[in-house]
DNA sequence: ATAATTAATATTGTATACAATTTATATCAT
DNA sequence: ATGATATAAATTGTATACAATATTAATTAT
């Protein structure tokens, strides 16, 4: 896959090199547990090393990948305990960032979320789960950015990134359908500016999808590796 | 093993580089706002530009430092916004921290914790607040870590250095013994297994924390810049 | 044949070299 | 002197070269 960056020669390399390795490893063509040896990305991306190495540094603080002593990169292994973890750390900085959305939402705000929440339960009555992931995530995503809280944004957009890598995996088993409605609670406590309950529900609904999630990777795990 | 090694080279250079810069940003050896540029930071630590540049990638994740266009690297300034929007988020995580760790403290840890508290308030008698704060840090610390969640540990971990420089610059301006207080309230929360108010009166600690530390910030302003 | 030792290879970590671009300085025309 | 233009220096971004170490293959001794 040489050919991947011929046109925008705009920006950094190693920018681009880093949003590429991030993809592949998101996406599993970089698989859990597969050592990432310079010179193979270097030529993969059409590049020499430097870039690469910067661009796993970046990685590495995402823990997408992990460094063994003198052996090098490895893509960041998938379980239970990781996704467990990452997830109660999400539920509170989301469940922080609705309920400061709470104190900054604005009509215009309101009518965009509301769209979301209508447009996934259509594409999902029409069968199209990507387009559901898609207006889900825009969602939450809009939310988190009407907490104003710049460190918030970044460590959420952090965490999901990570998260999506399970996502992946498990959104072939089935979809959680209450989540529609959950939304529903959620985007009313905020537009009736009641922080505390929009905080709540938000965590509640993030340890709902925790338990779909896990549900889902057990499966997974029964089905291919076993 | 033969010892008399150099320039205890043990480890990698670019970890050394990495550790140093930090600490030179954390302890104000590098200004708010400076430039660093890369041969300056190589002739610094005796290296050359390759390690500097990685460290300097992930100092950039960690929000130390921030990287223009072109420009390149400058040392992240410190403001009101963002020691508030970083505290917000301190504020959830160790209460989530807390909260765990109410399900996993054992006899041996409410000790080391009690013991924590003690030596706080005997250095504060002493006058000793270099002392009164690295143990004020170790009992924060040891709770974050209580939590046996590793997605939380390193996000608290990152926070809690970018909170260091605020520290650092304010730790001059007067000390909040009520914080002393605090700590036992919320150790006996932990060791009596309560994890609903360990967490409540974890996040209200920090949010006080926050206060003290943004009125010494504007002192310090008034005091130096203006 | 097996174990131990040695040679070859691969890979990381670091330094240097080069290209592109920006920034600063100097030169010149008016 | 002033402004414009050209020249030099500095700085980033990328590629390559080299050194140290780990891994693999080959060779030898038993």
């Amino acid at each position: 896959m040489g050919e991947a960056m011929k046109n925008d020669k705009k920006s950094n390399l190693y920018e681009q090199v880093y949003v590429s390795i991030k993809e592949a490893i998101v996406k599993g063509v970089l698989s859990p547990n597969e050592r990432l040896r310079e010179v193979r990305l270097a030529e993969m991306f059409d590049t020499s090393r430097t870039p690469v190495r910067e661009a796993l540094r970046k990685l590495e603080k995402e823990r997408l990948v992990t460094f063994e002593p003198s052996i090098g990169a490895k893509v960041t292994e998938l379980n239970d305990e990781t996704i467990t973890s990452i997830y109660e750390c999400r539920s509170v900085l989301e469940g922080l960032a609705a309920k400061k959305a709470a104190l900054h939402i604005r009509q215009e705000d309101y009518y965009q979320l509301s769209e979301y929440i209508i447009l996934s339960r259509q594409y999902f009555q029409a069968g199209n789960i990507e387009q559901v992931v898609e207006k889900n995530t825009l969602f939450h995503e809009t939310i988190v950015k009407l907490s104003r809280n710049p460190a918030l944004i970044q460590m959420v957009e952090h965490v999901r990134t990570e998260i999506l890598r399970y996502r992946i995996i498990t959104s072939s088993f089935g979809f959680r359908t209450r989540g529609f409605d959950e939304h529903d609670a959620i985007l009313e406590a905020i537009n009736g500016q009641d922080p505390d309950s929009a905080e709540e529900l938000m965590k509640k609904h993030i340890q709902e999808d925790l338990q779909n999630i896990l549900s889902g990777l057990n499966q997974y795990s029964v089905n291919f590796n076993c």
